[in-house]
DNA sequence: GTGTGATTTGACCAACTGGTCAAAGCTACG
DNA sequence: CGTAGCTTTGACCAGTTGGTCAAATCACAC
């Protein structure tokens, strides 16, 4: 079922959904209206609903493309690889994910606020199935004696809550630095913390 | 200006700061409708509109409540206490926080996500200046030798997202561990890091 | 019980919301 | 140049939204 599209199909497709990304990510799907992604695409409304059915189908579009990019770094950690310096690139993709995709990562955040009623499916599934396999992987470093022993669950969620922090807090961190970049010095600062907590 | 009230109007208002808690910390101000804050309280939405003037007006002093406790664990901060105790304790405190508030955490995050247009002036003040002295404190403690040296400014921002994360992600995380209770071994586990990272 | 002020609400309003539709404008190809 | 079909929009609709108001109800001191 190869939808073939033109041009401006093309073009005014991906205008709504980047547009759809700047207003999702910012007020979340109630507080988004379809007359601020129309007026950010730079098309009218109707205009707009001749590309997708509904407001839903936009919010789900940009969802679904979301989860599998959230899902792709954490399928990359290799249990073939060395323990400590595979978390750490984990760490490292997460990061640039949240400095380079801040809006979809508040995407996700307004999501899951919103209690995540349009993706608990992928949550309770896809995602536990990935996080129980991988924890399983951390799992087998601490018994090989790779990595010292901590929660692999809980590591897992700190890698989630230190790397997103920067981009779904990003106002307030700002604010706090005075407006400075902050990820040069979280790459430094997140590198040191998990090779002090792994290193054994 | 000590405003007198009685115990209908106590009770009221305080309903009312209750559901729009309820809403709020959910959708966000502009996804939070009125009717929805009124039927939660169990109020007419005229009625509800005696107690305060506006939607804004009980979203400003939910927020205005919310940050005087969002800074307090911060100030209980002791640069004369035992530095790395201290430092536990504070990442403590907020993980209870988190356990016991988590509606004023996701208040807290919705407002942040929307680019923090109500407390902006806070964030660059009130809070940049607490965490600046606090960071301050921290550098002193590296100074003399008795935490590792670490980004004062990145620790703190790491208790705030390793923390926040458990109110913040709740759903994300209790569907990842199946439902059991993450608190438990979220406190274990963050003594853990913050032990392995500040140990000399 | 009665009156007074506190409390509550039904009815209403203008603006906005998601969504529809028929008509108009535009473009590429013969 | 003409026209078929892709693209766009003005006008519209019903339901919702934040907010108002006068009238009704209630609680309680006398």
């Amino acid at each position: 079922m190869a939808i073939t599209r033109t041009r401006i199909q093309e073009k005014n497709r991906s205008a709504i959904l980047e547009a759809g990304l700047d207003v999702f990510s910012q007020y979340g799907f109630r507080g988004t209206t379809l007359d601020q992604i129309a007026d950010t695409a730079g098309l009218s409304k109707p205009n707009l609903l001749s590309y997708f059915p509904s407001k839903e189908a936009i919010h789900t579009e940009l969802l679904e493309t979301l989860l599998q990019a959230w899902l792709d770094p954490l399928h990359a950690l290799d249990d073939t690889g060395d323990p400590i310096g595979e978390i750490l690139d984990y760490v490292k993709r997460k990061l640039d994910m949240s400095r380079d995709y801040p809006r979809e990562s508040r995407l996700f955040a307004n999501e899951i606020l919103q209690g995540g009623p349009r993706i608990a499916d992928n949550l309770n599934g896809e995602l536990k199935a990935l996080v129980d396999e991988k924890a399983e992987v951390i799992r087998g470093w601490i018994a090989a004696g790779k990595v010292a022993p901590v929660d692999p669950y809980h590591l897992i969620f700190s890698i989630w809550a230190l790397t997103q922090h920067y981009a779904d807090f990003d106002v307030q961190v700002r604010a706090v630095l005075g407006g400075a970049d902050p990820f040069p010095g979280a790459q430094e600062y997140l590198t040191q913390v998990f090779t002090a907590l792994l290193r054994l």
